[in-house]
DNA sequence: ACCTGAACACCGTTCAAGT
DNA sequence: ACCTGAACACCGTTCAAGT
């Protein structure tokens, strides 16, 4: 006699991405989403292997919204502009989304981190955007510098590390133009 | 009739720290510190308000660590090479403490959170280079670009976040290249 | 085929009782 | 003054039994 599911994997993963960022990690239990959505904890082993597993779909979920919202800004056809629509897009992004930005690029167990190919499909507009500045030979390597930037910029901003005052947001766009102009080619100005 | 103290506080944050480092966060309980100091988990509570406060004072450890080997990297009067040597240095030390460093600029609760003071010490030599590098107008915002990806890109790469190949310590190089450029004042090529 | 209660091993933390 | 066992509330996870 089939029991018919009372709940899905993916109303499981919405409600404990909405539970991660309300509570913080530790506060995202499987006694809690397994409440919202109306069952008990165990039953949630039927659609997720375990927590860990269901932490890795939050993230992947989270990854390819951002990578929406990446592509979404980029486009311009002007390298130097879309990176900077592209950075700002970014920061937005982790801000209304803090806590699961901060796991992202944390360092979790094997079974919690991100699939590779999301990761990699989230990079692909910003790489676009340093091969056209940088030139083929330094495509990657000015891709990673930006987004290693940007990254950095916005985790120690939202882990609160920023505490010697001045301006923020200044310094954000001081960086972005900056770094915009160091990785161009010499004959891409 | 007073009891004669079985460990110590500095002996529980050592302890901690290196299971923290062996294990990771997950795995840094307390009775697994109590077994390593010779005492029962209850008796910790003598010593650190919580598991949070010994997180804490673990990443206050770190930290001051971290401060005095870049102390120690700097120093040679040329801002651009010490730029360079810090920027290295900083990445050497991550390494070696993969899991701590990993920590350093999370997203902790409150009371994980390092101390404010041990935060500002920690980027005073970089914040040295960078002014005399950027001048005293742009100096608080070019030493937070010069943090934010050099921070940015350890985190990424002690995550497993370069994932398309290619050369990862080119990358560091050219990204250290360009920025110490980018930073620098019209006046001080 | 999914859901459940019961059970297990493990946490962090408190507290009265020991020395 | 510190250490301890016992206890409590809470985890994640497994599993046999229900429908």
């Amino acid at each position: 006699m089939p029991a018919p599911a009372r709940t899905s994997r993916d109303a499981i993963v919405a409600s404990g991405r909405a539970i991660l960022e309300r509570d913080g990690l530790d506060g995202l239990t499987m006694q809690r989403v397994a409440a919202t959505v109306g069952v008990r904890a165990p039953s949630l082993y039927k659609h997720v292997r375990d927590r860990g597993d269901l932490v890795r779909l939050i993230l992947n979920d989270v990854a390819v919204e951002l990578t929406a919202a990446l592509d979404a800004a980029a486009g311009s056809g002007e390298p130097r502009r879309d990176l900077g629509t592209l950075a700002r897009a970014f920061r937005r992004f982790a801000m209304t989304h803090p806590e699961a930005y901060g796991l992202l690029f944390a360092r979790l167990p094997d079974g919690s981190r991100i699939d590779p190919e999301v990761n990699a499909r989230a990079g692909e507009a910003l790489l676009r955007a340093a091969a056209a500045l940088a030139g083929p030979d330094d495509a990657l390597a000015a891709a990673r510098t930006v987004t290693a930037w940007a990254h950095g910029f916005i985790n120690m901003e939202l882990a609160g590390a920023f505490r010697l005052g001045g301006d923020v947001d200044r310094a954000f766009e001081f960086g972005l133009e900056r770094l915009t102009s160091a990785i161009a080619a010499p004959d891409r100005p």
